[in-house]
RNA sequence: GCGGGGGUGCCGGAGUGGUCAAACGGGUACGGUUGAGGGCCGUAUGGCUUAGUGUCUGCGCGGGUUCAAACCCCGUCCCCCGCACCA
């Protein structure tokens, strides 16, 4: 019962050792190697949820081992700590959000400590502390001298629920991505930053992250929506072919342009109210916008939606053939993507089509099929959307329409018709927030300056306290010693911005500052980023691939731009979590499937639940949540435990064989460990080391070798460091070694002493004996005479052929080969069930082992003095056949021959 | 629709051309130990069949390449994740 009793004692003794002597306190070094490990840091809910679990386990896990392999370890801690739930804690508890979020640190760091992560303390960094927070505005500024936070005025995403606005990242599937309430469109004026100006480099800098997933990869390209095309200008003529105006759509297909039978504005286009005015067409064109305004997001984006619009009255000349076409308004084009106006070619785009069918507007096909047929654009079900050969298109006629895309926008460009160009799905970065628990925005409005800069020397705008949250409005909004203030330039009096910045810029650069983190004239020590970054191993959801990972590249960007750093990209290697589940779905309160860390934890132990957290699934992997995976991680715990905990029989000797079976395998079990650990494999490291321990039990079930066991119990607890840090610190003081294991030095497996074969070959000898022993005993059998040992390098099969055969001829086994059946031994893999009926039934009535190297008959003959003695009888060596050579082996050369049935 | 990732035993999951597929863990069954339980130890666990054994099947499905395929190629079905009226 040791095991389970002790765990709690141990895990605390070995924290508060840790903590005292500083174990994992860490400072540049640039003599040493170093490994920045970090995971995303997390939002301050108070209590740790099993996604943390699994983050941390993971982290702490290449933190140790790195650690261990000398490298010099920054692995910090910190809190994204400010943002809306403290604040609507605030409100219904009638508290300051301050308050609530300091206690949430305090007790979700001791739930970090409670699971013996090795995190340099020291280095704590928390978004709400106005010596962090400073930095947010002192970045600020500088991106606001280099233009790339600017303010204006914008259709912006509103979240009624937490009364502020979003950034376009932030609105997922039309909802909030925080409170999942449907987002609203308004007019507001608001701060941005400017990552577009960033698109290409950023999307640039995604090819060289060879050890990122595709995934998020993939994600962050696709958001960036990076598309080649052609702007094409049309003149706007009224019914008489008058020129009135002129307007430019943004298209990937040039190739199409000559089969354009319309145009579609968005809605929100200002052109369509200025053209309609005054017209008959202005009370139709209005009614059609307000309808398409009463609509949420999520009504006008849903695929299934017929298209509606509105004609409005012009017309614009298709430049390339001189058509005259008429313009509509219509519910299917976005404002904010390209030009906010779209070319219509319904023979060859889908929601043309379906816009043109419902209209009766006319189809003209531009393009045929490769196979020849010709497109009748009245029995066309659909839009022909492929490449074909250009048709009706002038002197472009005949052509692949792949190349009419290059040669049409080359004839454009000559006429001055048009313009190639290059489109981004990426829009700025939105960072006002109405709200109070978040960084100010250092800016005052002064009625004679107009917009002024906080000079860098009043920093921190620091948030007020005497602030009442009622729910209503921004309470910076209603603090008068908040916004009160005098312009900086003219002394008037003058009025602080009152939004503050999204929490997002918190984290897109809080790495950096735990490289000094109490650095007070810059944000961060170049020299420390020289040395640290970029994070080696950034850990965490993948719910971040867009939001925080695609921020945080861009601010490392403009960092470098402002000379801070020389970095470009931040995070070298990144790893993803899976999510953890349970009963098929991700753990939820309002699935009612959520599992507390903190229970499982007081139950099994910090090491307990680490090592099922890494065992159960490969990191990025989805992770099953199972009670009973957890007790076999414990039991596992226990098991290697009691391997410290109670001795075994020990025999001071030579080396016998199976000593030297256990060094084979101990450097065996350190190879594999090892590079299982480099391959960010921890679940298959853990496998190895439960087969490690079965074997080390199974060689104690002789007497063992004190100096051998003790370097695999030794081994043991370095290579379980990583995992079970506590256990293997209690393992190796029990040792009686000196210093942490946490600090010690990890194992290098010797090469020279993994000899798989004479494994294989002394497990046989060293088991079987006893194992014969065993059955005949059961078999009661007298004392044999004589013991056969058969020794073949013929493939099992054939050997099994063999014995069969034999077996043809001497039928008469009788009760005792049934006892040693009811036993199953296993030797080798084969129950020696199977193979023993031969042997035993040749005469002599003897059971008898199958070797299957015939280079072991050395290690045999060593041994034979050993099973002479436990069986009391001559041991005789028997080869067996020679198995045919395989045709394999003829076929393919220098490769291993398999058996071929 | 586009993009990414997957389909292996009762379950979680190893294995990505070659030494009898399923390591490691879990579940289940039986046996041992134990006053009982728990714990711990051992054995079994694709189908059919045997006293031993044999035999068939088998890595979503169908083809193909190869002496050899879960793995490579082609086709097909299904599942998960992300994006989506992006012109």
């Amino acid at each position: 019962m040791t095991g389970q009793t002790s765990f709690s004692e141990i895990e605390k003794r070995w924290q508060k050792k840790w903590a005292d002597e500083q174990v994992f306190k860490t400072s540049s070094d640039p003599d040493r190697p170093k490994f920045y490990c970090l995971e995303m840091y997390p939002y301050p809910s108070g209590k740790l949820h099993m996604g943390h679990l699994r983050n941390y386990s993971i982290g702490d896990s290449f933190a140790r081992y790195k650690r261990m392999r000398g490298f010099n370890v920054l692995y910090p801690m910190g809190y994204d700590a400010f943002g809306l739930p403290a604040e609507n804690a605030a409100i219904k508890h009638k508290t300051h959000p301050e308050e609530w979020t300091r206690r949430c640190i305090a007790d979700m760091k001791a739930q970090q400590s409670a699971l013996g992560i090795s995190y340099d303390w020291d280095r704590q960094v928390q978004s709400i502390d106005p010596e962090y927070y400073r930095w947010n505005q002192w970045i600020f500024l500088k991106m606001l001298e280099k233009g790339l936070a600017y303010k204006k005025a914008a259709p912006i995403n509103w979240c009624p629920d937490c009364n502020t606005v979003l950034a376009n990242e932030q609105v997922e599937d039309g909802k909030c991505w925080r409170c999942k309430h449907v987002v609203e469109e308004k007019n507001l004026e608001q701060w941005f930053f400017k990552v577009t100006a960033y698109a290409d480099r950023l999307l640039e800098g995604l090819e060289h992250l060879e050890h990122w997933p595709e995934q998020v990869k993939v994600m962050q390209s696709n958001w960036i929506g990076k598309s080649y095309g052609t702007i094409i200008d049309f003149d706007v003529v009224d019914e008489s072919g008058k020129k009135i105006d002129t307007i430019s759509t943004f298209t990937t297909r040039p190739d199409t342009a000559y089969g354009i039978t319309y145009l579609v504005l968005a809605a929100e286009h200002p052109k369509v109210l200025e053209w309609t005015g005054g017209t008959k067409y202005a009370e139709p064109v209005k009614s059609f916008i307000s309808e398409v305004k009463k609509q949420t997001i999520i009504e006008r984006t849903s695929e299934t939606k017929e298209k509606n619009g509105e004609f409005l009255g012009v017309y614009f000349v298709n430049p390339v053939n001189g058509e005259k076409c008429p313009l509509w308004v219509g519910d299917y084009v976005l404002m904010n993507y390209g030009t906010g106006a779209v070319m219509a070619v319904p023979a060859h785009d889908q929601r043309d089509f379906e816009f043109a069918k419902r209209y009766g507007l006319p189809l003209k096909v531009v393009i045929n099929p490769k196979d020849g047929h010709e497109l009748n654009p009245d029995k066309m079900a659909r839009a022909f959307c492929d490449e074909g050969v250009m048709a009706n298109s002038g002197d472009f006629n005949g052509s692949e329409s792949r190349d009419a895309i290059e040669e049409i926008s080359k004839f454009l460009e000559s006429k001055d018709w048009g313009k190639r160009t290059v489109n981004y799905r990426l829009r700025d970065w939105l960072i006002s927030r109405q709200r109070y628990w978040g960084t100010p925005i250092p800016i005052i409005y002064c009625e004679k300056c107009g917009i002024v800069p906080v000079p860098y020397d009043q920093l921190p705008v620091t948030l007020p306290k005497d602030v009442e949250f009622t729910g209503e409005g921004n309470p910076l909004a209603k603090s008068e010693s908040f916004t009160k203030t005098t312009c900086p330039k003219c002394s008037a009096p003058a009025r602080r911005e009152t939004d503050t910045m999204d929490t997002f810029m918190d984290s897109s650069w809080y790495f950096f500052r735990y490289l000094s983190p109490k650095m007070d004239s810059l944000p961060f020590d170049k020299k420390d980023s020289d040395y640290w970054m970029p994070v080696d191993q950034y850990i965490g959801g993948i719910e971040h691939a867009i939001l925080h990972l695609l921020y945080a590249r861009f601010l490392t960007k403009v960092l470098k731009d402002l000379g801070l750093t020389d970095v470009d990209e931040p995070f070298h290697s990144l790893l993803c979590q899976g999510m953890v589940t349970k009963d098929g779905a991700k753990m939820s309160k309002s699935i009612g499937n959520v599992v507390d860390p903190a229970e499982i934890m007081d139950r099994y132990g910090a090491d307990t639940a680490r090592i099922f957290m890494l065992f159960s699934a490969l990191p990025e992997k989805e992770l099953e949540w199972s009670d009973k995976g957890v007790q076999g991680a414990f039991r596992f715990r226990n098991r290697v435990w009691r391997l410290v905990d109670e001795a075994p029989e020990t025999e001071a000797r030579e080396h016998n064989n199976s000593d030297r079976q256990m060094i084979s395998r101990m450097n065996r079990t350190i190879a594999s460990v090892t590079g299982l650990l480099e391959d960010i494999r921890p679940s298959l490291a853990i496998g190895a080391l439960m087969e490690f321990v079965n074997a080390i039990y199974k060689y104690r079930e002789a007497k063992v070798h004190v100096d051998v066991h003790a370097e695999l119990l030794e081994n043991l607890a370095l290579l379980l460091a990583p995992f079970s840090p506590h256990l293997s610190e209690e393992m190796w003081e029990r040792l009686g070694k000196d210093g942490f294991i946490s600090l010690a030095k990890w194992p290098e497996s010797d090469e020279g002493r993994i000899d798989p074969e004479a494994e294989a070959s002394d497990e046989l000898v060293s088991s079987t004996a006893s194992d014969i022993c065993r059955v005949l005993e059961l078999a009661k059998l007298d004392k044999p005479s004589k013991v056969r040992l058969f020794i073949s390098d013929a493939w099992k099969y054939d050997f099994v052929r063999q014995l069969k055969q034999e077996l043809e001829k001497t039928r008469d086994v009788g009760s005792i080969l049934k006892s040693i059946m009811s036993t199953g031994l296993k030797v080798y893999g084969q129950e020696i069930s199977k193979l023993v009926p031969k042997l035993a039934a040749d005469a002599c009535k003897m059971p008898a082992v199958v070797m299957d190297q015939d280079k072991e008959v050395a290690v045999l003959e060593e041994n034979r003095a050993t099973l002479e003695k436990q069986f009391g009888c001559p041991v005789e060596l028997v080869r067996a056949q020679e198995a045919k050579e395989p045709k394999a082996r003829q076929a393919m050369p220098g490769k291993p021959a398999i058996l071929v049935e």
